[in-house]
Formats: structure tokens, sequence, C-alpha cells
RNA sequence: GGAGUAGUACUCAAGAGGCUGAAGAGGCGCCCCUGCUAAGGGUGUAGGUCGGGUUAACUGGCGCGAGGGUUCAAAUCCCUCCUGCUCCGCCA
């Protein structure tokens, strides 16, 4: 007992999911139980290709499962079809007046609804069954995703602009805002605790004005503006990434069914819930702010100097829903979105592919846009693309309605600007010999036409 | 937060225990009329979801905001919750 095999992490980890939300409603898997049905060994393939092993034995129980549920569905559906034509019968003869009849039928039906009873809680036991395993089946990945175990075998695509290492020191971040008193984590430590800051002066403006240059560079692509709730349900919150990543990220309000969103993707996405999307108003493009929230409870925590990993920064955010065959298309164009606005900041960035074994659960294909920290001299992750196919949106209910019948669409993200992670870009790419601070041309106008910040000691 | 009131398909809307997959309309298809548009007349048609079936015809279950309950039978009766509206309270 006292050392858990794997197999049982996995597993109790799901039980603790299942109490904090006992509803599961249908729809909430990734893929189609049919690929299960129709082709077992490419939803094994998949399981296989991002290092699941453990979750290859679930595909043959989802498949033995769902066969005794259709046939018990198959039953329990004649037994009811009998009984409600009993009921019918029922129905004409007390209009009739013919009483004594309609009782003799009353009690062959009573006679009936133990049979039924039986059939209908085995089907709920059964489908309960298959939803909490299909739940942890993966969304198929693409085929050039690159096979990998985890993030040190992603793959750098290409490299934008020229990570330049220059022959003067460029100071830790932390350094450089508190050099012109941009930055007080002491404070921020008494009033929130770790992780927190207080930007300050030309700092905090530098922020906004990233932000808000990242906005309007949205706009002019088309992207709708839009400030989503910063709060949303569990049922949003379940259906919008896996469990994993709710458990590591998610600031739930005490007494309320509310969560702290960590990325406005998630009231963004969560807004199409449960609807059918008119076919002429797609593709939906959005672009949103938000404050964002995150636990960060993984494996590198919180560090105690700067604002590289915090528990709260705010995001542009961009968003799209489209029809099933443009998603590939829309991946391609919204990544380069970031890497043009990076490059109008000049800040060198490269596209790092997320290789299989990183993929989250619910994600068809990623990358991350990074940026050239002169000072390590290493790239760090700015930004994240995914195209998540249908898969949030099989858990959501996003359609559209065809002549064949409704079908699923696919929801894409990707980030435009973390204002934290940014700002960090922007100081070390921009930082001089004599300790000033550039600020690029397209972000004076939202600096009141200040050109450079000079350090105060 | 308190009181009242409502929630029916893509939309509006009838319905008050069995005859309701759910009237009617918008919508959508076709036809007629008007120089075009708007409007009008005629006629036809669909409906969500999970199964079975040759991803055919057809067929069964569920389904009227969500989840439970009563009943042989629930859109209709009861309970809980959610959302909208009105009034009061509180506040940027």
């Amino acid at each position: 007992m006292l050392c858990t095999p794997i197999p049982l992490v996995f597993f109790s980890f799901k039980f603790s999911f299942y109490n904090h939300f006992m509803i599961v409603k249908k729809g909430d898997n990734m893929i189609d139980i049919k690929l299960i049905r129709e082709n077992k060994e490419l939803v094994k393939e998949n399981i296989r290709k991002k290092f699941q092993e453990q979750k290859l034995g679930l595909v043959d129980e989802i498949y033995d499962l769902d066969k005794e549920y259709r046939e018990t569905k198959q039953k329990m559906d004649e037994a009811r079809a009998e009984k409600n034509r009993f009921s019918d019968q029922i129905g004409a003869l007390m209009r009739e007046g013919k009483k004594e009849e309609a009782m003799t039928i009353k009690e062959k039906v009573t006679e009936m609804s133990s049979e039924i009873s039986t059939l209908t809680s085995r089907e709920e036991e059964l489908s309960q069954m298959i939803k909490e395993k299909m739940m942890v089946i993966p969304n198929i990945i693409a085929d050039d995703v690159p096979v990998g175990k985890d993030d040190s075998e992603n793959v750098e695509l290409k490299r934008f602009g020229e990570a330049i290492v220059p022959d003067y020191e460029i100071p830790y971040h932390a350094d450089i805002l508190e050099s012109f008193n941009g930055l007080d984590k002491e404070a921020s430590s008494r009033t929130s605790g770790n992780g927190f800051y207080y930007l300050m002066g030309d700092a905090a403006r530098l922020s906004s004005a990233m932000l808000a240059y990242a906005r309007d560079f949205m706009i002019e692509k088309g992207f709708t503006y839009c400030i989503p709730p910063f709060m949303i349900r569990s049922d949003v919150v379940t259906g919008v990434m896996s469990f994993a990543e709710m458990d590591a990220m998610m600031y739930k309000i005490e007494g309320e069914d509310l969560y702290l969103i960590g990325t406005s993707e998630h009231s963004m996405i969560g807004k199409f819930k449960d609807q059918i999307i008119k076919k002429e108003t797609l593709p939906i493009t959005m672009t949103s702010y938000s404050p964002c929230f995150r636990k960060e409870v993984g494996a590198h925590g919180i560090e105690e100097r700067g604002i590289y990993r915090v528990h709260q920064f705010e995001k542009q955010e961009m968003i799209v829903i489209c029809e099933p065959e443009d998603s590939e298309e829309w991946y391609e164009k919204m990544w380069q979105f970031t890497v043009e606005l990076f490059r109008s900041l000049d800040i060198p960035v490269r596209q790092l592919e997320c290789c299989s074994g990183d993929l989250a659960d619910l994600k068809y294909k990623s990358c991350d846009i990074e940026a050239w920290s002169p000072r390590q001299q290493k790239f760090f992750e700015v930004g994240s693309c995914s195209n998540l196919t249908d898969a949030q949106a099989r858990r959501l209910g996003i359609r559209a309605k065809s002549e064949k019948g409704n079908y699923y669409l696919h929801t894409l993200n990707n980030t435009v600007l973390a204002s934290t992670r940014a700002l960090i870009a922007l100081l070390e790419n921009n930082y001089q010999a004599d300790g000033s601070v550039k600020i690029p041309k397209v972000l004076q106008p939202y600096m009141g036409g200040k050109e450079v910040i000079i350090p105060k000691k």
C-alpha cells in the first residue's frame, strides 16, 4: 500500500474529480465513440503516440461496455415501447368509460415496471462507466505532430528575427524594472502572498500599452474585440479543459459555483456552449482581453523574485470557431499573427512545435511562440497556439446545422500577448548599455509619445 | 439579498394529466401577381438527441430551462436549482 503503482494514481485522480463534479452529461467526450466502434486501432495508436500506455486497456473496455450498453438499451427501449402501448390503451379505455378493462391492463403494466427499472439502472450504470472512461481518451492528434515523450522533445520549426547577444550584460528583468521603480514585490507579498506583483509608473503603463497595442493589432486583422466574464461555472470549466489542467490551474470561489478564469479562452469558448451556430456567421474570429488567474500547481511553482511565473497577469487572446475543413488553415494564420506582433516590437521569436507527449489531451496540434532572452541566451514561452479540432466543441455542444444533420465545429485559440511575459521580452530585447529601455515605435503612441525609459538610480 | 412573474423547436407562440413530436405563424422550397424593391396570394416541407436498420426506406427510446419526484400515463401536478423580467434593498 505504501508504494502506489501508477495505474492507481491515475484512477484515484479520476475519483477526486468526480467528487467535485458529479454531473457528467452526455457529449463530455473528446472523441466520438464511433471511432472506437469502427477503428479501435487508430485510437490505440494515437494513445501510444502520446505515451499514455496506461490508457490502452480502456479502449477495449469501452468497446465491450459499449456493446453491452447498446444491447441493454435495445431491450430497455423495447420494454418501454410495450409499456407505452399499454398506457395508451388505458387512456383510450378510460375515455370510453371502460374502467374494469383499464384496471386489468394497469396491473399488467405494473408488473412490467420492475423489469424496466432493472434494465434502466443497468443502462445508466453502463453509460456512466463508458463516459468516465471516454473522458480520458485523448483527442486524435495531427499526423505530422512530432512523436516525443515530453517538452524536451518539442521541435523548433522556424526562427523570426535575429537572436542577438549584445556585448553588454542584460540584467534580470526584475532588476531592470526596479531600476525605474516599476516593480514592488515586497508589498504584494504582504497583501497577497507570493506570486503577485505591483507594477508601477512606466512599467505599468508599458504593460497596458502592449495590451492595447495587441488589441488594436487584432482588430486590424478583422477580429471582434470582446471583454468576457472573468469567472465561469464548473460546467464550462470542464468543457473547456481537461481536468488535469483544471486541477493545476483554476481558483474556485468559495461558496459559489464559480471559478476565476485562467485565460479568456475559457469564457470565450464557453460563450458558445450548447449553441447551434448559423453557418453564415462562420468563421467566428474574436480577440478578448482579460486578467488571468492561475494556481500554477505544476512542477515549476512560483519564483521568488520576478514576474515570469505568477498567479495573475493580463492577456489579449484570440479564438476562432470555424468549419472543420478550415481549422488547419486558421491554425497557420493564427500563430503567424503572434509572430508578426512580436516582430513589430523588435522581439526575435521562434515557433516551437509541441510533440505528441507534451500535447494536452484536448489538442490536435499546438505550438508555442517563444521570445528570445538575450540575458539567458535562450528562448522562453510567450504564447501558445492550439487547434482542438472538434474535441472542445464536442464537450460543450458547439455545433452547426447541415442538410445531413448537426455536426461539431472546430475551435482554436492562441495568445496574442500575455502582459508579464511580453514585458520581460520587451525589456530584455530593448535594454541598452546605459541602462535605459527603448520603447518600440508602435508602442510610443500608447506611452504618450515617450521613446525611452530612463533608470531613476 | 427579499417579493412577484415567466422559461415550449432556428425565432415568436398555443397548450392546464392520456386524443401533443407538440396547434398556429415566421422561416425554408416551389408557383402566381406587381416594371424593380417592399408587400400580397396559392401550395408544399422540416424539425432535437441516443439506438436499431444497407450512414436507404422505415422504426424504437428519451425529449417542452436543468435535475429529481408523484402516476399505468406529465409540457401540464410537487420539490430543488438556473436564467430572464418587474418592484424593493444595496452599490461603481
